[in-house]
DNA sequence: AGGAGTTTGTGAACGGGAGAACAAAACGAG
DNA sequence: CTCGTTTTGTTCTCCCGTTCACAAACTCCT
């Protein structure tokens, strides 16, 4: 086997494919779990919804990680990936809201499993003080500061509502956190550099209720 | 004022615009509460936290409801982006899988505001069985065909652990239901004519943890 | 009425991503 | 060793989406 090669470290992915890499990791992990120890790229591809040929691209921005006429070590790939995405890593999380959204998130198993380490949640409301959510304490959310100090927090996840969210949002920026993922409905504005990932939970089904619609407008 | 024009009602909708009329939408709606009853598309744009030359293309699509020199009529543009996406209509939902995010999305009272209703709550933990949330008891999973047919339902909400996903997705197809909103973590697989749209919790962080990388690299 | 100032709607250029298609590389059989 | 088979990595082409830039259209002021 030649040496594989692996372009230059300051390449720049496609965020589309950064996009789908998770993906990818999510399925060679289910792969691995099943016993299967390699895959081609075609089987991958069935496995994470993808084309084939898209697949192959996508990993062809980390490097050449395969054998021609062999395929993928399953093993071997999602460690490449998951360092590239850079779950290997240990990644401290403030969650802000702990209403029943936030309580999902703190108790979400998929977080941990991947390098993310749910290091405080906080609330406004008094009355949620000192509640245990996913063997957390909650806290008071004037400790931010000194949180993400300590912990060296950088991903903030907001789960307030609408009307609170700008604020938490300024606060994380003010004192260090460069992410932001945001479940409140409401456009953020933050600093250029700081990054803000949105997920909508009704814009979603709106989107379905569109395609829906024009499903029975041609019936 | 010259007639308004509208397209084509069988005009096809770029996907990319389709998943911004909601965020318009939203963000027209905060403005009528403000009592602004007229807009630039420069404000609107800002609202909605992208380019104005893209809103406005995105609006042409719908149709022509701006008035050159004036701007839009915050009401007015708001309906017609409703009745666009259908959220002027019903729409019946169920929601499968009361866990903690099952719990969250039941509880969350931008769906109700939107055109969805939920009809029920149904999970297969007969533990879980008879409990209320959100005002709605929670059923035995195997009521989803009646419930289906009841209420005429066409979106089906998946919050299901990932094992069980698949086999949930199957009996909704089945019954009937064209249009899934899933939060399991898995590729779902369903005929052609099914929408899925997926909402995964742990995606968002690890694209967020990529860059994140990338600036702790380049810093 | 006419001209200056605004703002929309859209044509055109541009960039990025998707998919097809194929050459290069590895393996196995004989 | 050589040939056929398999599968990757990559090139090329096409299409969708974004952005620029401007003509058309409307208002307001004189």
């Amino acid at each position: 086997m030649s040496a594989r090669t692996s372009p230059d470290s300051s390449r720049d992915i496609p965020e589309a494919t950064v996009a789908r890499l998770p993906i990818y990791l999510r399925a060679l992990t289910t792969l691995s779990e099943q016993g299967t120890s390699t895959c081609s790229s075609e089987e991958l591809a069935v496995a994470a919804g993808v084309n084939s040929a898209k697949l192959r691209k996508d990993l062809s921005y980390l490097g050449s990680y395969g054998t021609r006429g062999v395929g993928y070590d399953v093993e071997y790939l999602r460690y490449q990936i998951a360092r590239e995405i850079g779950v290997t890593q240990d990644w401290p999380v403030v969650i802000v809201g702990i209403g029943n959204l936030g309580q999902a998130l703190a108790n979400y198993s998929g977080f941990r499993s991947r390098g993310f380490r749910v290091v405080a949640l906080l609330d406004a409301d008094p009355a949620r003080r000192d509640e245990v959510v996913a063997g957390i304490e909650v806290q008071a959310f004037d400790n931010l500061e000194q949180i993400v100090k300590d912990h060296d927090v950088a991903i903030g996840v907001i789960a307030t509502p609408a009307v609170a969210a700008q604020d938490v949002a300024d606060r994380m920026v003010a004192c260090g956190v460069t992410s932001i993922l945001n479940f409140a409905p409401i456009v953020l504005s933050v600093p250029e550099q700081v990054d803000v990932r949105k997920v909508d939970l009704s814009i979603e089904l709106q989107i379905l209720a569109y395609h829906e619609q024009r499903k029975a407008a041609t019936a």
